[in-house]
DNA sequence: AACTCGGGCAACCGCGAGGTC
DNA sequence: CGACCTCGCGGTTGCCCGAGT
């Protein structure tokens, strides 16, 4: 039997679909007083929800910086790359979409862009600009960044080089990176500086460096860019947004 | 017009991290 | 050091609505 949630002032509490009262009554309190404390808010506002559903209504909902409307094809496009980066990271990927919440991402993610990114791999392999390196998912990644014992193989990581590392490398194609470049790269990196713990980690125990021969960024997109104009980025997103 | 079905999205749940006592 | 509390995250559920029959 499901046991009904109460509040702190054991009355149960209200589920389910938020009221334009209940949303007022939550930006009120929220403007009057600010964000101290999510279980105590629900009480003080005369709200009879969960600290929890007040928190998520006003992130993903109430919050005065949120975006609405469809996304553009620039945010799907960083979505993606993000993506392919981080897995299903979502906080980490809204966090570089101004206005954008992990909720609205995820969602369009496992209503859209999901099954045709399935479908594209599948049908498409060879044509998708993809970055390789790491697709991993959060609970795989914690357990790899926090496991002193890891017995399993990472994947491969990108490494990002140095700028005198990358002389004679060839150039990052601006057509495929355009403006979201440095927020993938920083993002890369980020990645990398949690990794790299982790192979230092093993590295001080007189383990072998995990991975084989390590490869940059601008390598990967190199052979992106050998698809040259016949798989543009746009056609990639324009095909898993619209199938076509 | 009535019904079914599927997609989209808001909300809930469980879990883990981090802070405090 | 452990118990407890709060917060945040990702996975999942369930409702609503429009399209199709």
């Amino acid at each position: 039997m499901r046991k009904i949630a109460r509040n702190s002032q054991n009355l149960p509490l209200k589920r389910g679909t938020w009221s334009p009262e209940e949303d007022q009554k939550l930006i009120a309190y929220i403007n009057r007083h600010g964000i101290r404390n999510w279980i105590e808010m629900p009480k003080a506002a005369g709200l009879l929800r969960s600290g929890k559903s007040c928190r998520l209504r006003w992130m993903n909902y109430l919050r005065p910086d949120i975006k609405r409307g469809n996304f553009s094809m620039e945010e799907v496009e960083t979505i993606l790359k993000l993506h392919e980066i981080l897995g299903n990271r979502w906080s980490a990927i809204a966090a570089k979409l101004p206005g954008r919440t992990d909720n609205e991402i995820k969602n369009l993610w496992n209503t859209r862009l999901k099954k045709n990114y399935v479908k594209n791999n599948i049908n498409t392999a060879a044509q998708a600009p993809k970055l390789q390196g790491t697709q991993t998912s959060t609970a795989e990644f914690k357990k790899r960044k926090l496991s002193e014992n890891i017995d399993v193989p990472l994947p491969t990581a990108p490494k990002i080089l140095k700028p005198e590392d990358s002389e004679g490398s060839p150039k990052l194609p601006i057509s495929y990176f355009s403006s979201s470049f440095n927020l993938v790269n920083d993002l890369i990196i980020n990645e990398n500086q949690i990794i790299e713990e982790n192979v230092g980690l093993l590295e001080s125990n007189g383990e072998d460096c995990l991975w084989g021969p390590q490869f940059s960024t601008e390598g990967q997109t190199c052979r992106v860019e050998d698809y040259g104009d016949t798989c543009t980025v746009e056609m990639w997103v324009q095909e898993l947004l619209h199938g076509v």
